[in-house]
DNA sequence: CTGAAAGCGCTAACAA
DNA sequence: TTGTTAGCGCTTTCAG
């Protein structure tokens, strides 16, 4: 006999609501609805029933502020537009959710200002964790309220110093030795570095690393060095850029797909295909990379994989607040297709 | 004097800490906080000064459960890593956080089950708002617990036959329209229509137009038709079938971008030039479109513009819960590139 | 197995 | 201009 007047003056259902009609106390009700095993069975059965028939809604402000959990997974980060990030988000996301969590999200291009007010408010949600991808030139104190306010943070992607936080990225290192090694044994010498910002760690990994092993190959040249945002922009126009000079390069390592994407279209508008008269290698392996025509040589980074070891790591680090921090470096591999060839002599 | 001691046990700042360390109530606390124009001047400085000093964070758990507003929207879409929906997020985004709003993101990959249990999650933040674009084979039951809780809903690029709900989309039929007449203007007279769900709105209107369009024309024939989700894979692996087919194709248009890059993939594994041999025609006009070799001729539906209109939208309903329901169609357009051309004789 | 009572941190009447 | 009071809806002791 469900009486739908509710003894509760403004309408909305609440345990209490429940309570008064089946004659229970809130506690019980509580109980039963969270299957406790303590309550009897038939008892949570007529709970759980009217539950339905009412039609309530399990309120996790109230829960939240009783419990100081919210099973809100904030995630920061800067462009959810290129596929590489959307990607992540997308497993993210995915594994939030089978997790019984669910994603709050926030983005800020890069601005160290909207960063700040991102996190800010993300904050005040109170996230029972954060996975974020700190913008170009974030350093350290930019994450000290949130340290300091005690949320745990892993980032992803890319990183600041900080050797007490959790971290998921590709092995850029590595990545970039793999490629440049690849275009040398192709016979290329002016191979040209594309895109990246030494204001994030990726950006500055990979060109150290391009310097150095250009560097042990006598190959090192200022000159064939564009650097840029990871944008297509910066692809298309750097390598038109370098393409006027003297000594053009007859290669490029490209910061991720998007500028290798610009790039190909730079040398196109040149008249030059890729492939055949110029190698291009970028870096990702976003979906997209394989359809291209050519499809593009890149270096696979698992952004997948990323995402989904960052919500991994992010709930360990929850459910142990005094764990050490881990530094997690997925393996990064060379995927080769139609973008890179022998040098022509 | 910034005395450390909360006289709160827990350590947490709140209201309640700020409030005893000036020797003043909470809601006075609270209305300095949010710059009331009745609190005097002096007393504003003094709390802020304080709750910047002891690293006050203002809890929205707390504060929502009060006001029951949370100034969170929910966004509920299949698939992120479709471009085309995460542009649209991405302005989705942008436009809520210029508004104070944060979102929440649930996705469940055209699983109808998924999507139940996604929105049931979502419900119990009690966002101010709901965006969603609903999975294929949605219908108005599935969005009856949301209308009834009086959550404000607006449905974003795909809609479900509900005249009393919000949606924001593209004018599909219109769209569809203009590329057969251009395909048909080209000198084309077997034209297929690959993807496209029956069970999605817009997979129905671009079906019903294209076949309408093309009986105009009496150029109907149901073999020129391969149904199927928005992917990839749709595309590779339907024009490679309508290929093997008796009357073959000589152009197509295509669901989505996805498709349209399918498609492509699949004429080069036939050793079809797109663009001179075949033409095709995508639709969405997604950022990477433009840099295909050749450019991807394709309908532009304005997916940043619809997600900003959303949220608009959204927001003006959850101020007035009771105007009328708007349905805005975006007027979509064709842009030409590379993959389309006259019929070959 | 169930109930009573307290309280999470905030805001909104209303009173002073 | 500020304070008092009550209460949003839930969970958690602690008693019974």
């Amino acid at each position: 006999v469900t009486d739908i007047s509710t003894l509760n003056g403004s309408g909305r259902v609440t345990l209490q609501v429940i309570a008064e009609q089946l004659s229970v106390s809130t506690a019980t009700v509580s109980l039963a609805l969270r299957n406790s095993p303590v309550v009897a069975d038939l008892t949570k059965q007529r709970v759980q029933q009217l539950a339905r028939d009412l039609g309530y809604i399990y309120n996790r402000s109230a829960a939240s502020l009783r419990t100081a959990r919210t099973n809100i997974l904030a995630v920061a980060v800067h462009d959810i537009t290129n596929p590489y990030f959307a990607e992540m988000l997308a497993t993210i996301e995915e594994a939030a959710s089978a997790n019984g969590k669910t994603v709050l999200l926030g983005t800020y291009t890069e601005n160290l200002g909207r960063q700040d007010r991102v996190l800010a408010t993300l904050r005040e949600y109170r996230p029972d964790g954060i996975i974020m991808c700190p913008a170009a030139g974030t350093d350290r104190a930019n994450l000290d309220h949130l340290t300091m306010a005690g949320v745990p943070i892993v980032q992803i992607a890319r990183e600041v110093d900080a050797p007490d936080l959790d971290f998921v990225g590709s092995d850029d290192a590595r990545g970039t030795e793999v490629a440049i090694d690849y275009l040398i044994g192709l016979g290329h010498r002016r191979i040209a570095m594309i895109g990246g910002l030494q204001s994030t760690s990726t950006g500055r990994i990979r060109h150290e690393t391009y310097r150095r092993v250009m560097d042990q190959n006598g190959l090192f040249n200022p000159a064939l060095i564009h650097e840029g945002a990871g944008t297509r922009e910066t692809g298309f126009k750097g390598v038109q850029a370098l393409l006027d000079q003297a000594d053009a390069p007859t290669a490029a390592l490209c910061f991720n797909d998007l500028v290798a994407f610009g790039t190909m279209l730079g040398l196109r508008q040149r008249g030059i295909d890729a492939g055949s008269d110029f190698s291009v290698i970028g870096s990702d392996d976003v979906k997209e990379a394989a359809l291209w025509h050519p499809g593009l040589t890149t270096i696979r980074n698992r952004q997948e994989e990323m995402g989904r070891r960052a919500t991994e790591l992010l709930l360990r680090r929850i459910a142990d607040p005094t764990a050490p921090a881990r530094r997690i470096l997925l393996e990064p591999s060379l995927v080769i297709r139609g973008t890179t060839a022998p040098l022509a002599r």
